[in-house]
RNA sequence: GGGGCCGUCGUUCAGCUAGGUUUAGGACGCCAGAUUGUCAAUCUGGAGGUCGCGGGUUCAAAUCCCGUCGGCCCCGCCA
């Protein structure tokens, strides 16, 4: 083999990686390049701990071994890349470092090359020092250097290929859909691209690729699958990006369990293959309403119990007006039972009632448990200790009960929020613990007070249950979807449905949710083409990859896990995206910006 | 659109709610020197700050007030 030396800037090839030396290596002469980790000079010897991705390996430059080289060495600072050639030893007896995977053994280097210096960073490198989230956005590839952070990008990768492999071996086809493609309506805000070729008119990135993979399953794809890029233009949270990836998957002539099945197979597989994780299987089914009733959440976290009561029979024939007449007016009354509750102080409860009233209750009745199953609490007087007793068999004196009486909508709503609050506060949440759940049998619809409209749950092109479809009509609201979700400790992980394929029970859908003809016709036409051309029975799912990757993770956030994440007003720090076009650009794109920069006036100016 | 927390040398944190003792301090990093078995190396010395920005109160503001910008968490929005 002939080692060419004359290559431009050319680097000797390495033989290793910095992770992979040790005793298997004595006396070898080795290539190895990456980063100065740390440095330390003790004058006639130095130390240099090299790093690249596989891991880090002591160099010793030895003054009394060679000389130049140890002279040359005086030169390094943190994160100069280097070239070093040398001999693997054993370490002397007494230095070896136990929390290096390459502890036993060092590399006594003969030669130095700077490949590169760097200047002293914004910020250090190593995983336990804190570090801002600004400063690590900004500076992403020092980020990347981290080992958590390199650590999470191998895991991405990783569970990104056992998806893969998992689905090429069940006859699934990777196949990739349009970027710039049509505005949805319904849903979420849509990010919008102008076409310069078509005056006014734009195209928008796909929320999912929801049609595309329903058109592939009309083209007899059979099976599809996607890592697929979906954009929504709405608010960020910790578990949400404007830009996000879904494993998203299609196939035909399939039913629910199908579905189920195979989703549950590749996540079981996914935890097992990655962390050694093993999840139930398989994993525990709830209907929509058994779940929103005890949890008040459709994604409920299940590491902690702490369900809510039903207190309607007990509430209907107190005499606490509040709780009457909610029952009265189509009501509910619910609470959760905290325990050792009644020990809370009066200004913790306090704070209770303002998180409560902060989700949208008109107020939070509190009853403490005290001996003898005496209450203490200011509506005390409207209540039966007795009955309240036999309506909350599982409470004890000692408990704290937390009430709300309202909609049956708001009584969920705040319970399950304090519910998840005290969950936190309590330190109830076992963090070891994975709890994996599907919720089926969602309603097909919902009425929208405001716009005075069905609006769907999931999606228009969801199926309702076969034997409801008479009621589509009638009682539209009855009508349960073919649709089911996935949640993993209180995070939606994904969902999905079996579609509908038949063009004219599709077309009474849209009637339904009030989509005219014509518009229907205009936005998905071509699916109700399709519909009319031999489309099989279909159906799939779409699982977050993101949030996947944050739970297996256990990461604070999904911004640790997208490589180049946006901050909470979508903005990249480090590129500064997005930014001003100049005027000649807007021009081509026939289109014209109508903001005009403000300037700062304190509010009561303008 | 709304609520909350945060912003102090390159980094991280203290000081702020008792306005003056601060010439704004510690640790890490950086620079120089010493140092032959360290791995958070050590020792000696040194440099380094528009206290996010603007305005106000005051004899005096990192500290109090108002506004604003940015980051994070949440509501709305979003599946």
């Amino acid at each position: 083999m002939i080692t060419h030396v004359s290559r431009f800037g050319g680097t000797v090839p390495r033989t290793h990686r910095c992770g992979e030396l040790g005793r298997d290596h004595i006396d070898q002469t080795v290539n190895l390049t990456g980063w100065v980790h740390g440095r330390r000079d003790h004058g006639g010897i130095i130390f240099i701990d090299l790093r690249d991705r596989q891991g880090i390996t002591q160099i010793v430059f030895d003054s009394e071994e060679d000389g130049s080289c140890h002279q040359q060495a005086d030169q390094l600072r943190h994160e100069y890349v280097i070239e070093i050639a040398g001999r693997v030893t054993l370490r002397p007896e007494g230095s070896e470092n136990p929390h290096l995977a390459t502890g036993e053994i060092e590399v006594r280097a003969t030669t130095l090359r700077i490949l590169n210096e760097s200047k002293p960073l914004p910020f250090s490198i190593e995983d336990d020092v804190h570090t801002s989230e600004p400063l690590r956005l900004k500076y992403r590839y020092l980020d990347f250097r981290r080992p958590r952070m390199n650590k999470l990008l191998e895991l991405r990768h990783q569970i990104s290929f056992q998806v893969r492999t998992f689905l090429h071996h069940r006859d699934f086809l990777e196949i990739e859909t349009p970027i710039l493609t049509k505005s949805t309506p319904e849903g979420a805000r849509d990010y919008l691209v102008p076409s310069r070729v078509n005056p006014g008119e734009f195209f928008a990135l796909p929320q999912s690729p929801q049609l595309f993979k329903q058109i592939l399953m009309v083209g007899g794809t059979d099976r599809y699958f996607q890592m697929a890029r979906c954009f929504r233009d709405e608010d960020l949270r910790l578990d949400r990006q404007p830009e996000f990836t879904q494993i998203d998957l299609e196939m035909s002539f399939i039913d629910r369990e199908e579905v189920l099945d195979l989703t549950e197979q590749m996540i079981r597989e996914v935890f097992q293959e990655t962390k050694g994780i093993d999840l139930p299987d398989p994993f525990p089914r709830y209907t929509y309403h058994e779940i929103v009733s005890r949890y008040g959440t459709d994604k409920p976290d299940l590491r902690f119990d702490l369900p809510l009561e039903d207190l309607s029979t007990f509430a209907r024939s107190s005499d606490f007006k509040v709780f009457r007449h909610a029952m009265e007016s189509d009501g509910l009354v619910k609470g959760l039972v905290v325990k050792g509750g009644a020990e809370f102080a009066r200004n913790r409860i306090d704070n209770l009632v303002e998180e409560a009233k902060s989700y949208g209750a008109k107020g939070l009745a509190w009853v403490k448990i005290i001996d003898d199953w005496k209450l203490d609490s200011v509506i005390a007087k409207f209540l039966n200790p007795i009955e309240l007793q036999r309506a909350l068999p599982q409470a004890q004196p000692g408990d704290l009960l937390l009430c709300v009486a309202d909609k049956p909508s708001v009584v969920h709503n705040v319970l399950g929020r304090l519910r998840l609050h005290l969950g936190t506060e309590l330190n109830l949440i076992n963090f070891d613990r994975w709890e994996p759940l599907w919720v089926v049998d969602f309603p097909m619809f919902e009425y929208d007070h405001e716009s005075k409209r069905y609006v769907a749950l999931h999606h228009p092109f969801t199926s309702p249950a076969p034997q409801d479809i008479p009621f589509l009509d009638s009682e539209p609201l009855k009508v349960q979807a073919q649709a089911y979700d996935l949640v993993l400790n209180g995070f939606e992980l994904g969902g999905g449905s079996i579609r509908i394929h038949s063009a004219a029970l599709q077309q009474q859908v849209f009637d339904l949710l009030g989509i005219q003809k014509e518009e229907a016709s205009k936005k998905f036409g071509f699916l109700l083409e399709a519909l009319e051309l031999g489309a099989p029975p279909h159906g799939g799912i779409a699982l977050g990859l993101d949030r996947l990757i944050m739970l297996i993770g256990k990461t604070e956030s999904i911004r640790d896990v997208i490589p180049f994440p946006k901050t909470q007003k979508a903005q990249c720090l480090m590129t500064e995206a997005p930014s001003n076009v100049s005027h000649d650009q807007l021009k081509e794109l026939h289109i014209r910006s109508t903001w005009t920069p403000t300037e700062n006036k304190p509010k009561d100016e303008l």
